[in-house]
DNA sequence: ACCTGAACACCGTTCAAGT
DNA sequence: ACCTGAACACCGTTCAAGT
């Protein structure tokens, strides 16, 4: 590193009113919509809460859409992080995988609601227009597709498209997730971590009724 | 029935304008969702559909969450009875119950997306205003649990909790049904339908290896 | 009873103008 | 380069007024 105090970045940003305005911005509307929820994002108040003029965004956000896609983007990292440690600590304590995968998926969702709104919402049409955010959603799918691959190589999971398995238990996991933020679910008394602990079992387990045991010889059991 | 001309009925609506506007309004809605998504539902667009003032609805309508649940209610109604259309084809043809009915859900949301969106994009928020509405949802959701009961009396379903087993139906259901329309699955080439068969397979068997057959002699198979 | 028109308090976005 | 202020074209909703 050089000695001297360090010069001025080339794109030094925000050096007329912030430190750093883009990310002011992204703060305040993660704070904006954490109490008024997506549909009460609005840019003039975004601008209010940073001191800014409702205007001013533009000069780093082509838009709305663009400032809720940023929002998205460093939850679908919070999201990927959260799966990997999932998957890492139950290979660590030798737990079950697809429990572990599923609980890390409902506990995001329940811990960060206002992420997971911004990045499964619906708020995002030209999903095209933002690649790191389908760079970075496909990277947290993907730990699901290894997790199955990693199951099926062990010997747990039987053969099957590693992809096609994977957009199930995601399917699952984003529909409990969704239907229980509506609050659609929960007719039972079971909460959606024993909802996602019983999902688990049946996925892994089936609905049928168990195989017949071996009719030759009942052994240990009487 | 009284031979003359029916008399005009204590609650004659309408009779300004229209036969019907309350009706001319929600197919209004509808056709205007179709076309531009609940997002563009406008009053004013509405209004102008209809050749109205955007005020005259509120003569209806409580409000525009008000007309919003109106049309979620005639969904909700078509999906019951689309519910119910596929459990009973299951029935008279003796085929698998859990996968009709999970085919009989995506159908219905790719028949109506418009419909499905109104129901389930998350925009009634005070759902307890609507009394019809989770009345209606409600005995769409009982056909999912009666489906599970009737497969568990027969023996084709293992022991459980009917109602949590079908929240967990309903669950992958949905989500794959979300998920699909973001454009979010599909990775692979297979359809959402062949997801959902693929599903029904899962949840019945599971997704472990088939358990070892008996070790004692192996019969018809080399 | 049913509908209209003006008015109110909001939006996102554009753009010429300031510093 | 970065931000402002006025302006534009929209919203949902209210309400006095018309017929």
């Amino acid at each position: 590193m050089p000695a001297k105090s360090a010069p001025p970045r080339k794109k030094a940003r925000g050096s007329y009113h912030h430190g750093d305005l883009e990310q002011a911005l992204v703060d305040a509307a993660l704070e904006t919509i954490r109490t008024a929820g997506v549909a009460g994002l609005t840019l003039r108040g975004v601008g209010a809460r940073v001191g800014v003029s409702r205007t001013a965004l533009y000069r780093h956000f082509r838009d709305k859409e663009a400032l809720l896609a940023r929002v998205a983007l460093e939850g679908f990292r919070l999201f990927h992080a959260a799966l990997a440690a999932g998957r890492a600590r139950a290979a660590r304590e030798n737990g079950d995988a697809l429990t572990a995968l599923g609980l890390a998926y409902v506990g995001f969702a329940a811990a960060h609601p206002t992420y997971y709104d911004a990045m499964f919402g619906g708020y995002l049409t030209d999903w095209d227009r933002y690649p790191e955010l389908d760079e970075e959603a496909r990277a947290a799918f993907t730990e699901l597709v290894d997790m199955v691959g990693s199951e099926q190589e062990r010997g747990r999971f039987a053969a099957g498209h590693p992809v096609e398995i994977a957009e199930i238990i995601w399917s699952l996991s984003h529909g409990m997730v969704m239907l229980s933020a509506a609050g659609q679910l929960c007719r039972t008394d079971a909460g959606t971590e024993d909802l996602i602990v019983a999902s688990a079992r049946i996925l892994r387990d089936g609905l049928r009724p168990a195989p017949r045991q071996p009719v030759a010889s009942a052994r240990k059991r009487s």
